[in-house]
DNA sequence: TGTGCCGGGCG
DNA sequence: CGCCCGGCACA
């Protein structure tokens, strides 16, 4: 069972919420504006998010009074413990948000590799069994590259601001809860840039990324065994603007899956502009065994623009990180509705995910010359946002379902 | 019967 | 246009 958490769900997230800004002030510039006045129901949400954020409040806290040299004989050797673990965290976490500043930043970076390497040092957190990544890292790599600092910050890529309140969009919508209904999107691709020290490589897919790592940083080949989870550390998660950087990174697969965090699924680009079965393909293809473990949010993190953002897949289960003392728990329920597009979701969904998807896009491109018949559209035989969302979440539908319209979040 | 969405109406 | 909805074709 390696669950790799989707750190951007919950970062972006948290994020949002204008409570904890000043944990993230770079990352959440701009999430700041978006200060929705939706009220959706975002219950779990919230719990998930005011856990966490507590505990990082309470990091940074520790942090920084370690910063200022407090003497260490206020706390007890339990708190030391986590000190150096919260420190590790929240260094960790910050140093990258330079970077990233914008959204995409994963937000779990910081807790996936602070549990990593925090579970090395402080014996107390490897004890909790939780999570069972093999080793907290793998030490084989003599050079463990400190978490990406600024050699990604001089990245060409980012551009920040059409993107931010996209990103503030699918944000909501990959938590599920939070309506935002009418909001236009733009085309989104999400890339994955490896933050390893002059590296900066960018890959389409969370898998791809991932091997990238595995394979060239941390020395591993392909024991699928070994992806606890590491990799995360050492890549980012960046959406750009498809029509801005689109002709550069075409060769990359159509962005699709996002992190952690949370596009849902998505596929609903602009026909014109790409088609999904790329998408699928390569995925596809990257996925190795290894790469199996990726954050199957990932996948599920596309955007979905011409209506709305999407949100592809909510990663309903709450997962809680508490720092007790010790041992940090962590909590995960299974999704209860996934989109797919992917043969990702474990429930539901027949295999038949990309074949399906293929064998449309290939009667679209056979279709006869329109005009005269009147063609009705064969009719997506995949989940629309109808089915996913229920009549209840109306105002989770992509718009265009809401009009009944054909679905532009889950086209097949 | 439920679903997807075309075609068309309204503001 | 944005937003709805009647109604039809499918499943």
């Amino acid at each position: 069972m390696t669950f790799t958490f989707q750190p951007e769900d919950l970062k972006r997230d948290s994020g949002k919420k204008m409570s904890h800004q000043h944990l993230f002030p770079l990352a959440m510039e701009e999430d700041v504006r978006t200060a929705d006045a939706k009220t959706a129901p975002r219950i779990l949400d919230h719990d998930k998010e005011n856990t966490r954020s507590v505990c990082l409040l309470e990091q940074k806290r520790k942090v920084v009074s370690s910063n200022i040299d407090v003497p260490p004989a206020r706390k007890s050797s339990e708190e030391l413990d986590m000190d150096k673990v919260t420190a590790a965290m929240v260094l960790t976490s910050l140093s990258t948000s330079p970077l990233v500043r914008s959204p995409p930043v994963r937000p779990n970076e910081g807790l996936s590799g602070s549990w990593k390497e925090g579970g090395a040092p402080s014996s107390s957190c490897s004890s909790s069994g939780y999570w069972s990544w093999s080793a907290p890292s793998d030490q084989s790599n003599p050079s463990t590259p400190s978490p990406p600092l600024s050699a990604d910050s001089s990245k060409p890529f980012r551009s920040p601001a059409p993107d931010d309140g996209i990103d503030e969009a699918e944000a909501g919508n990959l938590l599920f809860d939070e309506p935002i209904p009418r909001k236009r999107k733009n085309s989104m691709k999400v890339m994955f840039k490896c933050l390893w020290k002059n590296c900066g490589k960018v890959l389409s897919t969370a898998a791809g990324i991932q091997k990238h790592i595995r394979t060239a940083h941390l020395g591993r080949v392909g024991d699928s065994d070994c992806s606890d989870g590491e990799e995360d550390f050492y890549y980012t998660e960046m959406k750009l603007n498809t029509d801005a950087v689109a002709d550069g990174l075409s060769g990359l697969a159509p962005g699709s899956p996002s992190q952690s965090l949370a596009s849902p699924p998505t596929f609903p680009i602009p026909d014109s502009s790409r088609t999904d079965t790329p998408c699928a393909k390569t995925e596809a293809k990257l996925m190795t065994p290894l790469s199996r473990s990726a954050p199957t949010t990932l996948y599920l993190v596309h955007t979905d623009h011409a209506y709305q953002a999407t949100p592809p897949v909510t990663i309903p289960g709450s997962a809680k990180f508490t720092p007790n003392g010790s041992s940090f728990s962590i909590s995960w329920q299974s999704p209860p509705v996934t989109f797919t597009g992917i043969p990702v979701s474990p429930t539901h969904h027949h295999p038949l995910g990309t074949g399906e998807q293929r064998q449309h896009t290939h009667t679209v491109l056979s279709s006869p010359p329109r005009g005269t018949v009147s063609l009705r559209k064969p009719r997506g035989e995949g989940r629309k946002c109808r089915k996913v969302y229920g009549m209840e979440h109306r105002d989770l539908w992509c718009t265009a379902c809401r009009w009944k319209k054909a679905c532009q979040r889950f086209t097949d």
